[in-house]
Order: C-alpha cells, then structure tokens, then sequence
DNA sequence: AGCAGCGAGACTTCATGCAATCCCCTCGTC
DNA sequence: GACGAGGGGATTGCATGAAGTCTCGCTGCT
C-alpha cells in the first residue's frame, strides 16, 4: 500500500504549500503554462492539481484568463467556522465524555509543544501544535472523515498569513484559549469542553473575520455566532427556546 | 458567467450518474479506456472526471489495475451520518427558529410532492423531493458550504440501489418521518424539528448500515447513535452529565 | 479626447503519443 | 501436485500537439 507519490501529488502539495505560504498572493493570476514551466513538470499534472484546488476552493479557474488565487472574504470565514462550530463543539464534548488516559497525556504534550514555541517564539511549531491539538481531539471521535472535513476547512482559511498570530493575537493568548479545553476534556467534563471549544472557534472566527473586512464586504456584526449558538450544544440548563 | 459546460463536466455528471443508478456496481472494476470509449471521449476528461471522484470517495484508484467502483461498508454510513447528524440536526433546529412563511411553503410544496410521487408509486420523483426537502431545510440557514458538504455526504453513499427504498422501508414510511420535521418548522418548535431530523437521520443510517453489513463487517450495534446523541443537541431538561 | 472595431496573443481544453509499471497467466522445475 | 519465475498484455501517468475561444491592447474614426 505505498501508495507511490506521483508528480500530480507533488504538484498539489507543492501549490497547496505556496498558497498557503502567501508566495502566491490571494487575486494573482497564473496561468498553466507559467506554473508548469515553475515547477518543471508538463501542464497534464499541474492542470489536475489546479482542477483539484478548485474543488477544494482555494483556487477559481477564470476562463482563457488563467487560475487566480482565492482571497477569502468574510462569508468565506463565517461558513467554515459555522462548520467547525457544528463538528468539532459536539467533538470536543465527546473527547471530555471518552478519552482515555492516554488521550489526555497526548493532548498535554500538544499542549506544552504549544507552550515551548510560544516561549521560543517559533510560530511555525506553534501552528503544527494548535493543528495537532485540534486533530487529536478530534481522533477521540474516531470519524475519520469528519477529521478530514476539517483539515480541509482550515486549509481553505488559512491562505496567506491569514494566521491570526500576526496581527491581532500573539501565541500567548491562542495557547490560553486552549488550555480551559484540555483542562475540562482531562477533568472529563464535557460540558466544559464543548462551551470552551466554542469560545475558542468564536473568538478565532471573529479576528479573521475583522481581518478579511473590506469597505464593501460588509464587516462581521459581533455577535454572529448567536444565531447558531442555541442550536449547536446546550451546556446547562434547559435547552434554550426558539428565539 | 454563463459557465459554458465543458467536456470533463459532463463526464464527470455522466459518471456519477452510472454510479450513484448501480448501472456500475459498486467493486466493479473499468479503465480509462473503455470509458472513454464507452463516452465517446478522450481520455483526457475521463481521467480528470476520475480523479475528481476519487476525490469525492466514489471510487478508487488502482494503479494499473482500473478505477473500482466503490461500495459501502458499515464504517462508512456512519461515518458519513454522524456528520450529516451533526449538521443537519443544528440545521433544522435553525430553520425551525427563523424559516419565513415562504420557506414553511416550499417545505409543504415539497412534502406534497413526496406524497404525490408515493402514490403514483414514482420513486425516481420521491428522491428528488426527499432531497430537495432537505436541502430547503439547510437553505435556510444559508451556509452554501455546509449544503454542499451534505450533498457531498449524500452522494457517498447513495452508491448503487443502497436507497432505503427497495429492501427496507417503503416511501409511505419514509414519508411519514419527513412530516413532524416540517410540522415542528412550521410550528417554529425548534426543539421538536431537531429532535424529528435526528429521529430520521439515525433510522435511515441504521437502515443502511443493516444492508451494508458482511460477515466479517460487523453488524451495527443497535445504539450506535448514542455515543453523539448527548452532545448533539439537548432539547429538553439539563445536558446530560458526561457519562 | 473618447469610443468602437479589429487583430494578435494567450490561455484553456481536448486528443493522442509514449514510456514505465504492475498484474496475471503460463510454463518450467522441484 | 505445488511453487516460483518469466513474459505478455493492459493500464496508468506524463508529455506534447492542435484547435477553439476569450481577452486585451492598438488603431482609426468621430
């Protein structure tokens, strides 16, 4: 089953990283043949790449024009962490009701991985951190699909520096929005968990939304995430009316 | 924006259609060359439709064996009904609380045409309806990701005759779980419209995944739904306790 | 100066060639 | 009779050619 990497694989990897990366800026235009003659393959393997990223959404495929690189606007944002609301808030409470020891030690390392390069100042092994964190909450579930769901909603966010580290929030404050839900998911309280997880998703969503605003592209009200938020996990309490 | 259909799209819908009626049964194996032939194409397009549905899940890639039609196994029901679980339950939820009037028509327009297509006996119009019901319940909530996510979920595994109609339950039936969802909507008894949607997801998931199961493929436990039940979506009373 | 029409360039898209790879079946040997 | 090796055949995967179509800039006219 090694399933053998083809030039395809290398060169979606290979553009998915540069997106991402922000070496290719969000509205630039490119063309097959230019990307081709990049990375020294043919057009056969860069134009399947390039129709796989448009399913994925990081890329649109303008018509004679070329492939442009999707900028993400605040719709964009508010969709995939309605998403992640709905998929990893349920997944979080489930770990807190399910993990075992051994979950709870892995989601420590995590989380002190987190805490050396936030003192270490190495965002990059911040970032791979947070991600794993997130995924290894997730594995308690055991859906691999619903893992690899949100692997691709955080991909098709997080184009360019569209990390929230830069501009708004330092490592310090990502890794204190953490802690509360590795500390409730250990004290296996779910409800904890689920309304920390919440939080963290809510307040993440809204920085990147604040970020993505645009004079035309109207700016994120504060308190979107209410209207799912009655539907999405009742922590205490009786379920809250409709409305 | 007229985006002229190309080539690799209609192949692409061609595909999925022998696939999803079982005129490709699922584990049969076929190559890029006999399809293309069979299509009338090249094999440029087919091998890009290929990819895209392997991408979807819909079938997989052997190397220099063919493309094999994939089928589905118990772990893949579930996997995919939990997710539509957790989306859709928050989804009816929602629309319970803020559908208009119009929308409370189109979801009876739809339900009357289950109930036309159940008496003329007509299951091809009967899953229409029963699709466009729920995709008019997701509409209102307005997150195109999250209806594409489930269209996406749905294809999966509606390969070959795996419908519930035929082995299982009749369209009556399937008609009679459709209708307290909409009456809860209509009612705007959000509680009552997320409970009904749970309710159908998980009997037609445990349907499923009765027809899916082998020998060796483990039958379904009868409550497999009740490890994500408490956190789902808590109707009434306090959130259940974690375990 | 502004606008319309036209031509050239570029890009996508489909078709086909070609090589490498892998499976399967047969044949030979133990 | 069983096991292993080798060859034929088929398939994927990459490269390249060819054609159709759209965009953009230039030129000429108003």
């Amino acid at each position: 089953m090694a399933a053998r990497v083809t030039t395809t694989d290398r060169v979606l990897a290979s553009l998915r990283e540069s997106i991402l990366s922000g070496e290719f800026p969000a509205g630039s235009l490119h063309s097959i043949y230019r990307l081709a003659d990049l990375l020294e393959v043919s057009r056969t393997p860069v134009r399947e790449a390039v129709l796989r990223l448009a399913d994925l959404g990081l890329v649109t495929i303008e018509r004679n024009r070329g492939v442009r690189i999707r900028g993400v606007s605040v719709t964009d944002v508010r969709s995939v962490f309605e998403l992640r609301l709905m998929i990893e808030v349920p997944a979080a409470a489930y770990a807190a009701a399910h993990a075992t020891d051994d979950d709870v030690r892995l989601l420590e390392a995590e989380l002190d991985g987190m805490r050396d390069a936030a003192t270490a100042g190495d965002e990059s092994a911040f970032t791979v951190h947070d991600r794993a964190l997130h995924e290894t909450i997730g594995a308690v579930l055991g859906n691999q699909r619903a893992q690899h769901e949100v692997a691709a909603l955080r991909d098709s966010i997080q184009t360019r520096g569209a990390s929230t580290l830069h501009r708004s929030r330092g490592m310090p404050e990502i890794l204190g929005e953490h802690v509360p839900i590795v500390t409730a998911i250990a004290a296996r309280d779910a409800t904890a968990a689920a309304r920390h997880m919440e939080e963290h998703l809510v307040s993440t969503a809204s920085l990147l939304m604040a970020q993505a605003a645009t004079p035309d592209d109207p700016a994120p009200e504060s308190g979107w995430a209410d209207r799912l938020r009655p539907h999405l996990y009742v922590p205490d309490g009786a379920a809250s009316p409709p409305e």
